[in-house]
RNA sequence: GGCUAGGUAGCUCAGCUGGUUAGAGCGCAGGAUUCAUAAUCCUGAGGUCGGGAGUUCGAAUCUCCUCCUAGCUACCA
């Protein structure tokens, strides 16, 4: 039976570029969605830019922009963005639409006249010079528990605790640095807990991962509150209707933007019927899968299907929830040039690449996946072109040349070509389970046993013997056979590289019932590359691109530079032990050495100043103490990656620090 | 701080309803081969499964403690 599937990622915030974080999750969607598109399914992929919000609105004015203005340049870039990794969306559209403002303003009369909206007086930060409240994360001050410094208004990173803005220490606020008042106001509140029980049933079916309801439990177990869904003037988004200064919280609107970009695309192709996807007793016939990451789960768990239900719609069939990205083991990062924005990417490397590595991450959990860079290329290159295209690549030459781009009428071993087409029940499973990583597996598995199968067949050896030229040809068809299967397996996950390798075959466009038959007396076209391996070379151009200076604390700026720094700013700098690998004198420089330094994940060059007080030879393999995360500098004779701690006014009185001995290279200096 | 996850060979991961000598790929070493984008094939070395304690005839797998990483903690989105 073919299913009605409506599938989408979580809405992109308008207030920056696209980088690898998005693009995990987006890719992992538009494989989901290829993989029911292949399968012949009625998939539809929306999605929106989110632009309501503080943010938005803060930004737009730095950039002297209107908002409305800041949100369509930014949307374009996202689609462009998007567009350059092969993401395919039915309909990519914006929560600052008309169709959102209905649905959002239908939605929440739905809510009023079911008695589920009241409204609260709360009392909140407000910024007197700006006229405008502070939500948590644009106040900071000191922790009421421990007093710690420059603390946000939710939660003490130095100590754990949890509190209200209103009861920090000497809070000022980040917009202008003013300080902030307490002041009253008036918002308007959902009624969650009467849907407590729908939730618990709901988070624990099969629609929410395990690991992800035992997380939830803890909110519905510690009892749910009334969700605020308001937000004051000044902000940018929907007016409530009734009301001449409150808006709808970006939370609420944004996830109705799923519904909004849905509505837009229906509008549009009349075979899409809204209703049929999201009114109440849709479930039955049409499916609703959202793609997001485990920082969102309470607002796509909890807040999301009781609005849904509550205002007679539907809810989601299944959310999958990801984990995040880390590049080298380490939290993506502007100043090592892992913070990558995907049009960066697309100026260095095939996007094909990502889609694949990531495609060899994905197992349905919440786990966190690494980019190691270095496996990355290793990875790409031994899997694709090593292994899988070079299958097509061997045998293609000998079809080509010898017997004029015509396939063998039969299989040469039916049996083993059986053995690859027969995994299809288990691939498809492992697709729609989102346990990606298990079918790239075994797609790298199964091209050992084919590239094993023409080593042993020499195919090469029999097309010079007369009598056995037959056999030759028989061996590359089957060897092409088992490549065509294999490029289906992987058509979702690399969309251009299988598009060109249909487009060899002389196929049309793969659907998953080609696995059914092989391909045989069909004439095949020239060979071209499928894909090319990657550089090394390009992957580091591209973090050498990445790389930006550490943005400067605009408030702390603003501030001025004040006598004492707190903890979280010491916490700031990484300082590590490392081996001097090798020192040399650097041409034409009086003061500088270039130190080569070991520093346990690798070595890195750094330009010090120290060579009146010290002969390159002395400091071979000695401890020296560095600055691990200084943002390179690039001085006259090249780039110096950090710095080594030194004391003393300088000259001759430069006295170097070490460790006492048992330090590592590698170890954190606190 | 609390909660939810994760920590297994140099790297990326599988195994984890407890049960023979802990697996794969990459990388590395040696050999074969030359059809193929220095691709492929064969062989090999590499791990006291973050640390500690416990339950058990038996623990990577279960329990407790501890360290490290990530996310959340209802007004960042």
């Amino acid at each position: 039976m073919t299913r009605s599937i409506l599938v989408t990622s979580a809405l992109p915030y308008a207030n920056g570029a696209i980088h690898l974080g998005h693009l995990l999750e987006h890719i992992q969607t538009d494989i989901w969605v290829r993989f029911q598109k292949l399968c012949g399914n009625r998939c539809i992929y929306v999605c929106a830019d989110d632009t309501h919000g503080t943010g938005t609105m803060l930004n737009a004015e730095q950039a002297g922009l209107a908002p409305e203005a800041l949100i369509e340049a930014m949307r374009e870039e996202h689609i462009r963005d998007f567009a350059g990794f092969g993401i395919e969306y039915d309909n990519y559209h914006s929560t600052h639409s008309e169709e959102n403002r209905a649905l959002s303003e239908l939605i929440f009369a739905r809510l009023k006249d079911q008695g589920l909206i009241h409204t609260e007086e709360v009392a909140q930060l407000h910024d007197p010079e700006r006229r405008m409240f502070l939500a948590d994360r644009f106040v900071k001050g000191e922790c009421p528990r421990c007093g710690a410094a420059d603390q946000y208004g939710d939660n003490c990173d130095a100590c754990g605790a949890t509190y209200d803005a209103t009861e920090l220490g000497n809070p000022r606020s980040l917009v202008s640095s003013a300080k902030p008042l307490v002041k009253r106001s008036e918002h308007y509140f959902f009624d969650l807990p009467p849907f407590t029980e729908m939730l618990q049933d709901w988070t624990n079916s099969s629609a929410v991962q395990p690991e992800v309801s035992n997380k939830l439990a803890e909110w519905l177990d510690g009892g749910l509150k009334s969700w605020d869904i308001s937000r004051d003037a000044p902000y940018f988004g929907f007016l409530i209707p009734g009301t001449e200064d409150k808006y709808f919280y970006v939370w609420m609107d944004a996830p109705i933007g799923y519904m909004a970009s849905f509505k837009h695309l229906a509008d549009r192709r009349e075979s899409l019927d809204f209703d049929a996807f999201w009114n109440a007793g849709a479930e039955a016939n049409t499916e609703l899968h959202h793609f997001i990451g485990k920082d969102i789960v309470n607002f796509h768990h909890l807040f999301w299907p009781a609005v849904l239900e509550a205002a007679g719609f539907r809810k989601p069939t299944r959310i999958h929830t990801h984990g995040f990205i880390t590049v080298d083991g380490v939290k993506m990062s502007k100043s090592r040039g892992t913070f990558i924005k995907a049009s960066t990417y697309l100026e260095h490397l095939n996007p094909e690449c990502l889609r694949y590595y990531y495609a060899t991450k994905l197992n349905g959990t919440i786990d966190d996946y690494d980019i190691n860079l270095e496996d990355f290329v290793q990875r790409v290159n031994s899997d694709l072109v090593g292994k899988v295209v070079n299958i097509a690549s061997r045998c293609a030459g000998i079809i080509n040349n010898q017997f004029d781009g015509e396939l063998a009428a039969s299989l040469e071993d039916e049996a083993l070509w059986r053995q690859f087409a027969d995994t299809r029940a288990q691939m498809a499973d492992w697709y729609e389970a989102g346990q990606v990583s298990r079918v790239m597996r075994e797609v790298v598995a199964l091209a050992d046993l084919a590239n094993q199968y023409i080593t042993k067949h020499a195919p090469w050896k029999l097309v010079k013997q007369a009598d056995r030229r037959g056999q030759a040809q028989a061996v590359c068809s089957q060897g092409l056979n088992l490549f065509r299967i294999l490029a289906i397996y992987l058509t979702p996950a690399l969309p251009g590289m299988c598009k060109a390798a249909a487009d060899f075959l002389g196929a049309r466009p793969f659907a998953w019932a080609d696995l059914g038959q092989p391909l045989l007396g069909a004439k095949i076209n020239p060979y071209q590359p499928l894909f090319t391996r990657m550089q090394k070379k390009d992957v580091d151009n591209l973090v050498e691109a990445s790389k930006e200076a550490p943005e400067a604390d605009g408030a702390a700026a603003a501030n001025g530079a004040d006598e004492a720094v707190s903890i979280e700013d010491f916490n700031k700098i990484k300082l590590k032990v490392a081996r001097v690998a090798a020192a040399a004198p650097v041409a034409d420089a009086d003061k500088l050495l270039r130190l080569t330094l070991d520093t346990g994940d690798g070595q890195r060059q750094v330009l010090a100043g120290i060579s009146s007080a010290y002969r390159p030879e002395d400091l071979a393999d000695r401890l020296v103490v560095v600055v691990a995360n200084l943002a390179p500098r690039k001085m006259r004779f090249g780039v110096s990656e950090g710095m080594v701690l030194a004391a003393g006014p300088g000259g001759e009185d430069i006295f170097l620090l070490s460790p006492d001995s048992g330090a590592k290279p590698g170890m954190d200096v606190r």
